[in-house]
DNA sequence: GTAACAATCCGTGAAAACACGGTATTTCGT
DNA sequence: ACGAAATACCGTGTTTTCACGGATTGTTAC
């Protein structure tokens, strides 16, 4: 490596399991030191307050209670812009790694990515702001280009997927969203042609595939 | 413990984390040894084959590529009863838990289970063949009294399911099926009766949230 | 100030999904 | 060999969803 610092890191992840997986793996590497283990984004936000020192990069996953990798990445870059955000999720794919992308994230890897891609990601974004992979590449100049499938979704538009989520007509999602029946057409319409789909189903399967709904109930 | 023999253990989950945080977490202790990890269904059922010795106990994740935790699970009792399967997922929910345990898994815990409940779980089945928790003996009883919200699905009910997850028509699942659309529509309101659901949205995220679909696509 | 754009809102008709109420056929226990 | 129960199958009518085309408001760019 071009400097002999060591990298602070900081993880977030819900599952112990996989929070102590990451540790032991990034522990081999001796350039690395993991700081912060937060189980969710309120934790990490807490904990990266409360720290001696400020972490130098992020390691975050997006499906966490209380407050998510979406909205944890936002906080962050907010606060502390210079800190680097590298994402590590499940829900790899188009929509998940343009959003985080345009929040600020450094870099964006699957979970199953091995620990050398891991460790390249994370020396990378610390030393020069990002790191892309073929995929996210490919993802962001398409989003440049406005080729991309997914334009930006409108909070209204959120806010309409997590409902349409649940065993209800969308006469009750209207009720809930004190909008007209019709207008909730709209939403809907609008997302079928962001998302090329022609189905309610598949709304479901693209909120919980991006994250934007928990796998399990109850969640977010 | 009872006895001072050493535990043997399989491991078999799809993420590389997950796993390393499980076999550092349970190497913690004396009498438990991991002797075999893998990291789907196939993997975990070729590694038993050609071990010296089987295993006592299996720790199995439901979603896995190739081969899932419930068709793993089958395969493992049919062919070698006695080895007792400990059931570890994020599909932690009544229709999981039934159905696991129907197909003789001996306990069933989330995967934010502590170390401890899992050590608790893995030497009580190992010991006495069964490691019930309190909403796993709830279910159990319930279904045992035929109370239970879901019974058996069928196999042209999961076939059905699993193809509802697309962004096709009822019409096009039947031509897949090679049955009338008529028919499907039975077996949708079967399932919709089993489910206590009234929307091909609420299939979805049942499939989804009892793994019987991938989170991710194209994943099994 | 107005053109260009995005977000919100709406009417109508066609298509799909859903509810209800059935009939064969098979399986299984006795 | 019999009835009970589960499965596979189907017709019809209602409700909901979806497609198409359009109107209104608000914001930004110049």
């Amino acid at each position: 490596m071009k400097t002999d610092k060591i990298i602070s890191i900081a993880i977030a992840d819900d599952s112990q399991y996989i929070r102590k997986g990451l540790v032991f793996t990034m522990n081999t590497y001796k350039d690395i030191a993991v700081d912060i283990e937060a189980e969710d984004g309120v934790d990490l936000l807490e904990k990266i307050e409360t720290a001696p020192k400020l972490p130098d990069v992020c390691l975050l996953d997006i499906s966490m209670p209380r407050m998510d990798g979406y909205d944890a990445l936002k906080k962050i870059k907010e606060t502390w812009p210079h800190i680097k955000v590298v994402m590590l999720s499940i829900h790899y794919n188009e929509f998940a790694i343009i959003r985080t992308f345009k929040d600020g994230a450094s870099a964006f890897l699957p979970k199953e990515a091995a620990p050398s891609e891991l460790y390249a990601a994370i020396t990378q974004s610390y030393e020069t702001g990002l790191y892309h992979t073929e995929p996210t590449s490919t993802y962001m100049s398409l989003a440049l280009q406005n080729k991309s499938i997914i334009t930006d979704l409108t909070d209204k538009e959120i806010e309409f997927l997590r409902l349409a989520c649940d065993d209800i007509h969308y006469k009750e999602i209207a009720a809930k969203m004190k909008v007209s029946p019709r207008t909730i057409d709209s939403y809907r319409d609008s997302l079928f042609a962001k998302l090329k789909v022609h189905s309610r189903a598949s709304l479901v399967l693209f909120a919980i595939r991006t994250g934007i709904v928990p796998t399990i109930a109850g969640g977010k």
